[in-house]
DNA sequence: TTGTGGTGT
């Protein structure tokens, strides 16, 4: 039915085509009323211009420019000219040689210069609230200056005897904005101004202001809990409200509180400021309008195809595809960037684009442009990411079809119309079942405003929504964020190690539910992490160090025993990275759109070879010991259908695993195992949670759930994954009893990860861990409640996790604490709807 | 009998 009508919707475009108008933006805009709902939005306010504390400003600001230059040219003389050079070249050589500095050339590619930025006439200001409160929130969109300026600020005006510290969640932001910064102020990267990411550390003793990763900071918060070294804390892009962001909130809150001389500002793109402020005791917020260019925002007005659990057909992909080809057809030149959720869309979606285009013929394009479509997500080589920022001929019209890794982590220039199909793919996990599932959900209306907003960067543009308005007002009004949807073992054992006590009673900016919380506990104790009253025990401590979750930790640790560190630490290395097995995927042709591509047999067997019969983790040490007696050889991996980046990443952080665990335990020398059982052992002792046991037959690849520190009654059958080594048919005789890594939802509860144990292993580590009293463990701040234990629900496996978060109305499991975190995060965004139903 | 959004230590 809806499929019909999308299509039918994209027939009457085709058909309309000579009907559009093609004098001005806009008389356009009104040819759409038909098929769309459009209207004009300015994406946010226009500068200051009039205001009456102009003139106060623009003195204030001549003082500051004043000394501003004052140390500007000081630093200049401390820098001769000639070293500067020196220093470019440098620099230059060094963002040659480094992989991480290759992505930063579409981050914000226009480097404009800090007079012109909205950030700046708003300095005085900012300093000034600054000056007086402790904690600052900033409002301010991408193009604002914040980031780079104010740091600077902060650094220059206060000159403070401690570091100013900035925040970002992704590495590639972290290492661009210092190196655009030490640009700025002529000094070289790593000296006055440096980053740190994992397995980077670019800072020196004379570093003052320092980007660094969210995740790298909270991982300082362990050897410093008050940020002793930090005179200003940043949090930048608290928006994206990333796990370490927010548990970051929690973390410098406290640091306050107990230190006078840390001062923080939190800046964030978003409505929801507020929020912030109300959590830092009412803190003021101040706000840096950006001038951006207006987007007319269209909803689709007959196409229903969203559901509030997700979408009810498929049909959004082909509407996405008439969409962009109406827009290819009738508007003037811009590229064309259209959202999905992932690379089976996608590249479903460019193969349809690709062959329409094709028939379309360059000649009917509006200026007779050509189409190039490119695909982008986050699994395509670094190469063929970069054919979507390449600049193409005048001739050309770009369409590039992304993932969200288009909404927040790069921007591709030139963009003027935006297709936002209003779904995106997010991992949910069920702490119930410790099962994760990545399913497809309804976008936020923030993250529906930010993909419209991708359209005005350059120059005014048009966004089309393939959702009506009331989906958009059915949308939640903000992600669920990170901290709600995971497992929380490990941000729970850091905050035990930094002398929280009470994890559950803990000031976070965001609750997490009772049951994730009873969930982590659980298993830090059951791994031994935790004594029976909620103490951090030493191997906890041990544990807290390595940057892993705890279950691999724990497996380390027990290598040390077991005598296979070496071994094991390996296994872990490949356990930390993304799929290893690498495999052309045949592009399907047009005609068989609807049908699988077919697999890559050769791929398949260059991965036969590797795969051991005991499972897939010796599977993973086998292939990379072969690939570290071939001298780590690139071409050999290649060849072997292996996935270099995944390899050279495990290589990396086997190395940092080596040097956390020589300073855990104060190991120079790693012992070898003799046998394969040994390494077995040390894994069961850290996922002897995760077990299943033969169902019948040899050959079976069924496997029944064992209960584990949580009952799991829902959960009976589980299912090896079908990529694994387990699966092969080399692997005649399945073992009878099996520990996996992870268990996934797609069409069935799997198993991934699966390696075959001794039962009695199993037994043993049950009975070493023993039994919990949850109301203990929390310090009273959870009991053991009758539902939980004796939670039958009638819902099978696939209904529930499908379900997940996505589907509010379903979750069972401690439906209140649930209902009561939804409650408070919609009461807080009461107050900006109203604002947010005028924006939309 | 599968197939995976994006981050990060």
């Amino acid at each position: 039915m809806e499929n019909a009508t999308s299509t039918e919707a994209g027939q009457k475009f085709q058909d309309n085509k000579k009907t559009v108008a093609r004098e001005s933006g806009e008389r356009e805009d009104t040819s759409y009323v038909d098929d769309w709902v459009g209207h004009k939005k300015e994406f946010s306010r226009s500068s200051s211009i009039g205001n009456p504390n102009r003139k106060r400003r623009h003195d204030a600001l001549k003082r500051y420019f004043a000394s501003e230059s004052r140390s500007r040219s000081r630093e200049r003389r401390r820098c001769s000219s000639r070293e500067r050079s020196k220093d470019r070249s440098r620099r230059r050589r060094r963002s040659n040689t480094r992989s991480t500095r290759e992505k930063c050339c579409h981050i914000d590619p226009e480097h404009q210069h800090e007079e012109i930025l909205p950030v700046y006439h708003y300095k005085a200001e900012l300093m000034q609230a600054v000056c007086e409160n402790r904690v600052v929130v900033c409002k301010g969109e991408t193009g604002s200056g914040k980031t780079t300026q104010f740091p600077q600020y902060l650094r220059d005006e206060f000159d403070p005897p401690g570091l100013v510290g900035v925040t970002q969640p992704r590495r590639v932001a972290a290492v661009s904005v210092a190196t655009r910064v030490a640009e700025e102020r002529h000094v070289k990267l790593g000296e006055e101004v440096g980053y740190q990411i994992r397995f980077e550390d670019c800072t020196g003793p004379q570093t003052r202001i320092k980007f660094v990763t969210d995740g790298c900071l909270v991982r300082e918060c362990l050897a410093d809990p008050l940020l002793i070294k930090y005179s200003f804390i940043m949090l930048d892009e608290a928006h994206e409200r990333s796990v370490n962001t927010d548990l970051l909130f929690g973390l410098v809150k406290r640091a306050l509180s107990m230190r006078l001389d840390l001062k923080l500002v939190v800046t964030s793109a978003t409505l929801d400021v507020k929020a912030f402020a109300e959590y830092f005791d009412k803190c003021p917020v101040k706000e840096i309008p950006v001038r951006t260019h207006p987007v007319s925002v269209y909803h689709s007005k007959t196409k229903v195809i969203m559901t509030r659990t997700g979408p009810s057909s498929s049909a959004y992909v082909q509407s996405l595809v008439d969409v962009v080809i109406k827009i290819h057809r009738t508007q003037d030149e811009g590229h064309i960037l259209a959202f999905l959720t992932g690379q089976d869309e996608i590249d479903k979606a460019c193969s349809l684009l690709t062959a329409q285009a094709a028939d379309l013929g360059a000649s009917q394009g509006e200026a007779g442009m050509d189409l190039l479509v490119l695909p982008l997500y986050g699994s395509l080589s670094g190469e063929q990411q970069l054919r979507a920022f390449h600049p193409v001929g005048p001739g050309t019209r770009k369409c590039i079809v992304a993932t969200n890794i288009a909404e927040t982590s790069v921007t591709v220039p030139g963009v003027r119309y935006v297709v936002d199909s209003g779904f995106v793919k997010q991992k949910t996990y069920n702490p119930a079942r410790r099962m994760e599932s990545l399913v497809v959900v309804p976008i936020s209306r923030v993250a529906a405003e930010q993909r419209a907003g991708r359209a005005g960067r350059t120059g005014p543009g048009q966004c089309y929504r393939l959702y009506s308005r009331e989906c958009l007002e059915g949308m939640m009004p903000e992600t669920v964020p990170e901290i709600c949807r995971c497992n929380l073992a490990n941000v729970l054992l850091y905050l035990k190690v930094l002398g929280v006590p009470d994890v559950v009673d803990f000031d976070y900016f965001e609750a997490p539910s009772k049951d994730q919380l009873a969930e982590a506990l659980l298993m830090l104790h059951s791994l031994g992490a935790l004594d029976d009253s909620g103490q951090v025990t030493p191997l906890g401590q041990s544990m807290a160090r390595l940057p892993l979750d705890p279950a691999l930790s724990r497996a380390i640790l027990q290598a040390v025993e077991e005598g296979c560190l070496r071994e094991v630490l390996t296994i872990a290395a490949m356990l930390s990275v993304e799929n290893i097995w690498f495999s052309r995927k045949p592009k399907p042709a047009r005609d068989k759109l609807d049908r699988p591509p077919e697999r890559d047999k050769e791929a398949e067997r260059a991965h036969a070879r590797f795969m051991h019969p005991r499972g897939d983790h010796v599977t993973y040490l086998m292939v990379f010991a072969a690939w570290e007696a071939r001298a780590f050889d690139e071409q050999w991996a290649k060849d072997a259908f292996l996935s270099l980046r995944a390899l050279k990443n495990a290589r990396n952080i086997r190395q940092q695993l080596e040097q956390e665990v020589r300073r855990a335990t104060g190991l120079t020398a790693f012992s070898s195992a003799k046998d394969m059982e040994a390494i077995c052992r040390a894994l069961t002792a850290g996922f002897f949670n995760n077990a299943g046991t033969r169902c019948g037959a040899e050959a079976t690849t069924v496997y029944k759930h064992m209960e584990g520190y949580m009952s799991n009654e829902d959960l009976k059958l589980i299912y090896v994954h079908p990529s694994s080594a387990l699966a092969m048919n080399n692997a005649r005789k399945s073992p009878l009893c099996v520990i996996y890594h992870e268990l996934v939802y797609t069409s069935r509860p799997f198993m991934r990860h699966v390696l075959g144990v001794e039962r009695s292993w199993l037994v043993e580590c049950r009975a070493r861990s023993g039994k919990a009293s949850l109301s203990q463990l929390s310090l009273g701040g959870l009991q053991e409640t009758k539902e939980r234990d004796s939670r039958t629900s009638t819902a099978d496996a696939t209904e529930g996790s499908k379900a997940g978060i996505a589907t509010p109305r379903k979750e069972k499991t401690d439906q209140g604490a649930v209902a009561a975190a939804r409650a408070r995060f919609l009461a807080r965004k009461e107050a900006c709807t109203g604002r947010l139903k005028m924006s939309v």
